[in-house]
DNA sequence: AGCACGCCGACT
DNA sequence: GTCGGCGTGCTC
């Protein structure tokens, strides 16, 4: 029995010939009129009722090691859970080169360049070349060519420059010479997370909770010593963000002697299937990447981290959506190891999980760095006469006082553009998108109106359509109207602005980090991308411009998704020894969520959500799937999920009647890139009423016409 | 999902 | 007379 990645949830049987595929080997077989790629799931000795239909096996491949049945019964798990079919799940789990018909060449033994004498490499460069003496600086590590490449497109190609002048080396991989960095003392309860990780054995689920700045990385970190120390491998997830490189430059610095696989989107296929065989084969020790890594073989796995376990790219949010966090607390579970999902922030799920003792947790409170303090947090209040330029008065007062100190300001707001509406003042128009049920948002930079859910671009209107009145205005703010205020209000200050639109190609994010770390930009303006991760020393006031949108949002998990932003935007201020300080512009200061941001304590709002949740029977105190559809009409649409629906109401009551069976809604945007949206949310108490109901109602579901609409589903869903 | 087969409109 | 539109149906 062979899985397909084709979208029929059954297994196909082929007639082995005169060849031996063993289960979990990559084998060729004729599929209709094409070639296909698939992975050996079952031996049979019967032909069963396939007799006269069975076609040969082609062919085996065994350029690539078989999967090991470990990874066969997580990738099982997953289309089960998940409701998708295991071949499908079997191609978006495994490393492109798995998915190919030729075969997989082994590319050359990966190298690391480094220079033995930093000193000597910078003096033969010029002063002015900034890029090319981050790069030579950055070669007192080993770098592999991949991570080369990341710190600057050209960063490889200068480093081969050096090494044929001899400044600078090259070895294999494995023998790397660097002192490893020494570990940070611990403070009390950093050593007693420490103790507690290390000492656990088999499946011990914990929830690091520690407020950011508590050193969570260093506790991982001395944890990992352990787990290795133990001759065993470590699987370490985190958020697709760009702060990779950071960390695995931290990892490589602490573990310099050990194999370390990287698994995220920078890597190309050829990278990461050498990342992944060295996973499978046991060499790499610690395998650190973004969601898809949760798949990776590993014989000898000791221990998993999920980093930032709240954020929301741990859910992948098409195709096979599944949640790699709750995969890996699974995959620790069948493989009897620790994890550690670790967050300051954590989701309102595992903090249910901790609550109810079925997680341990582990509370980092205390900053790690001895006399640094929690910033300070103000709320503004916006009444709209007192505003200028969308700015209180006290936020532009604090603004002068910080730059006159010489300090950075950061003003985030989470709105790109220049306005996110252009309306006519006689009779009320706005623009909006013809493809999507949402406004077009004025772009003046070059003079078009966008549409941020499909791409769709237009030049500006100047008369309103409706009514020929040729006064339109911009309403509201986004990045760019504020670069453009902020330029009036403080002249002869650098303002940078990092958004998508300013960072759209490769090389512009590093470049205008650069220069925020060089000291010449004064005023940053960002939106979220400028919120995870990066450290700037000399920035101490932040600024948040339209924080409450997310306040009274159609999503329940909208405050929750607020809370772990402010938290890491007010993180980037005062990092150091100086106090930072944060102040929120908001209409509604009266209001709990704000009370308990303010008292920078996410316990009080994590417990008062989850009591809400319990109240209202919202996850986590239920389980939710969502079916949506589309197609090129909403009643088209309704009616595919009416027939879902159907489905389910001809159950068996014992399945039936734990459900709560709702009824099919618009989506909240209904149309988008000129497809029009429903969805049909169905629930129950339990996970598990609801997964034997749905394997009960599947069959019937997958065989209903569509005509030219579509139905997906989503098992937990995190947006609705 | 692909890819074939199949049955009706506008073209050299 | 054909080229080609996309509806329907199958893939061990």
């Amino acid at each position: 029995m062979v899985a397909l990645d084709v979208p029929l949830n059954r297994l196909f049987g082929y007639a082995i010939g005169n060849l031996d595929p063993h289960v979990g080997q990559r084998v060729i077989v004729p599929f209709g009129p094409r070639q296909l790629s698939g992975i050996v799931i079952e031996r049979r000795s019967d032909a069963g009722e396939f007799v006269g239909k069975t076609r040969n096996i082609l062919a085996i491949r065994d350029d690539l090691p078989a999967l090991p049945p470990e990874t066969l019964a997580l990738c099982q798990f997953v289309a089960d859970y998940y409701h998708h079919p295991l071949g499908a799940v079997l191609s978006s789990a495994l490393p492109t080169v798995f998915r190919n018909v030729p075969a997989f060449k082994s590319p050359a033994p990966a190298c690391v360049y480094y220079a033995p004498d930093v000193a000597i490499l910078l003096a033969q460069i010029s002063a002015r070349a900034h890029a090319q003496r981050r790069v030579a600086q950055a070669l007192e590590q080993p770098y592999t060519p991949a991570a080369l490449r990341r710190l600057h497109d050209s960063g490889l190609k200068w480093a081969k420059l050096w090494a044929e002048k001899g400044w600078v080396q090259t070895a294999a991989e494995s023998t790397v010479l660097a002192e490893p960095t020494p570990n940070l003392p611990l403070n009390a309860e950093q050593a007693t997370a420490v103790a507690a990780l290390s000492a656990a054995h088999g499946f011990a689920p914990f929830l690091l909770y520690g407020i950011t700045g508590s050193g969570k990385t260093e506790v991982y970190l001395q944890t990992i010593a352990a787990v290795l120390g133990r001759g065993e491998q470590v699987l370490v997830l985190i958020p697709e963000i760009n702060l990779t490189p950071q960390l695995e430059g931290r990892f490589r610095a602490r573990f310099p002697g050990v194999q370390m696989s990287c698994l995220h989107s920078g890597l190309n296929d050829t990278e990461r299937a050498v990342n992944w065989l060295a996973a499978l084969s046991g060499e790499a020790k610690i395998v650190l990447g973004t969601r898809l890594a949760i798949f990776t073989p590993l014989p000898h796995l000791g221990m998993i981290v999920v980093d930032e376990e709240h954020d929301p790219s741990f859910k992948q949010q098409e195709g096979l959506r599944y949640s790699a966090r709750d995969v890996a607390v699974y995959r620790a579970r069948s493989a009897q190891v620790p994890i550690v999902l670790g967050s300051a922030t954590p989701s309102i799920e595992s903090w249910a999980n901790a609550k109810a003792g079925r997680y341990q947790m582990l509370t980092l409170a205390e900053r790690a760095v001895p006399g640094a303090v929690l910033p300070k947090i103000t709320l503004l209040p916006v009444k709209k006469a007192g505003l200028i330029d969308g700015f209180n008065r006290m936020a532009f007062a604090a603004m002068h006082e910080a730059l006159a100190r010489g300090e950075q300001v950061l003003v985030f707001i989470n709105r790109r553009g220049y306005s996110p509406v252009l309306q006519c003042g006689e009779c009320g128009w706005m623009a909006s998108c013809k493809h999507c049920s949402a406004r077009l948002v004025l772009h003046l930079r070059d003079r078009s109106l966008r549409c941020h859910h499909c791409g769709f671009e237009e030049p500006i209107t100047h008369a309103c359509p409706d009514c020929g009145n040729q006064d339109l205005k911009p309403v509201g703010q986004g990045t760019q109207r504020l670069e453009e205020s902020l330029a009036t209000h403080f002249p002869g200050k650098t303002i940078l602005r990092i958004d998508r639109d300013s960072t759209r190609r490769k090389g512009e994010m590093d470049a205008a980090l650069a220069q925020v770390h060089s000291g010449e930009a004064d005023i940053l303006i960002g939106t979220q991308m400028l919120a995870k991760g990066h450290d700037f020393d000399r920035l101490n006031l932040v600024i948040a411009l339209n924080a409450d949108t997310g306040l009274f949002s159609v999503d329940f998990r909208a405050e929750e998704r607020l809370f772990a932003l402010l938290t890491q935007v007010a993180g980037r201020a005062g990092r150091r020894e100086t106090p930072g300080e944060v102040m929120i512009q908001t209409a509604f200061a009266d209001h709990p969520f704000y009370h308990q941001l303010l008292g920078r304590d996410y316990a009080p709002f994590a417990n008062r959500t989850l009591i809400e949740r319990t109240e209202m029977l919202l996850p986590p105190a239920a389980a939710w799937v969502l079916f949506r559809a589309e197609a090129p009409d909403i009643e088209h649409a309704l009616q595919i999920l009416q027939l879902i629906r159907a489905c389910f109401e001809r159950l068996a009551p014992e399945f039936l009647l734990p459900l709560t069976l709702n009824h099919p809604v618009a989506a909240t945007m209904v149309k988008k890139a000129g497809v029009e949206r429903a969805q049909l949310l169905i629930a129950a108490e339990q996970r598990a009423q609801l997964q034997r109901a749905l394997h009960q109602a599947m069959p019937h579901i997958e065989v209903i016409k569509c005509g030219k609409g579509r139905w997906t589903l989503d098992v937990d869903p995190i947006e609705v």
